[in-house]
DNA sequence: GCCAACGTTGGC
DNA sequence: GCCAACGTTGGC
């Protein structure tokens, strides 16, 4: 059991339209960096919990609690030609990208950024860090639990 | 394998 | 819209 944090952009998917999809629940498509990649493909596993972070966006934040509800396949986006997210390299014999099912918990508070740069005890969380661009990221279970704690 | 040029992310 | 930080690309 492992602990993750996704950002997504709330003008794609936000909490709210999480929680009104079906199953609430998403395919956390367009993921095209390796390393956050890596993470859903070789370490995501049922059940792992996800806190979801609105980015590039008015309030940014951690917006909901989710949980890993699918292990990793591949992306269907990529195969789609035309499409933002198409990529000539993948076939459906050797995919290059791949995502996870991501489903709502419960929406919370916003946690916004501003307030977890406030928190002392969250100083090493990797979204906190300089320069930090991934969009999932490990979390610490002792982070999780301290956060889930705020958002009760 | 190096690295300059370019593209993207995302807070501000 | 700006721009720092970082990732990717591709010539050599």
């Amino acid at each position: 059991m492992r602990y993750w944090l996704m950002k997504s952009e709330p003008s794609d998917v936000s909490i709210d339209d999480l929680a009104g999809f079906e199953n609430q629940t998403v395919d956390w498509y367009g993921v095209r960096n390796y390393q956050a990649r890596n993470f859903m493909r070789d370490q995501m596993q049922v059940g792992d919990g996800v806190l979801f972070y609105h980015s590039n966006c008015d309030e940014p934040g951690i917006a909901g609690i989710a949980e890993v509800a699918t292990l990793a396949y591949p992306d269907r986006l990529q195969f789609i030609e035309g499409h933002k997210y198409f990529d000539p390299k993948a076939t459906p014999e050797t995919p290059r990208w791949f995502n996870v099912d991501v489903k709502l918990v419960r929406k919370t508070r916003l946690l916004s950024l501003k307030e977890m740069r406030e928190t002392p005890e969250l100083e090493n969380l990797r979204i906190l860090q300089r320069g930090n661009r991934l969009s999932i990221t490990p979390v610490d279970p002792r982070d999780w639990a301290f956060i889930l704690e705020q958002l009760k």
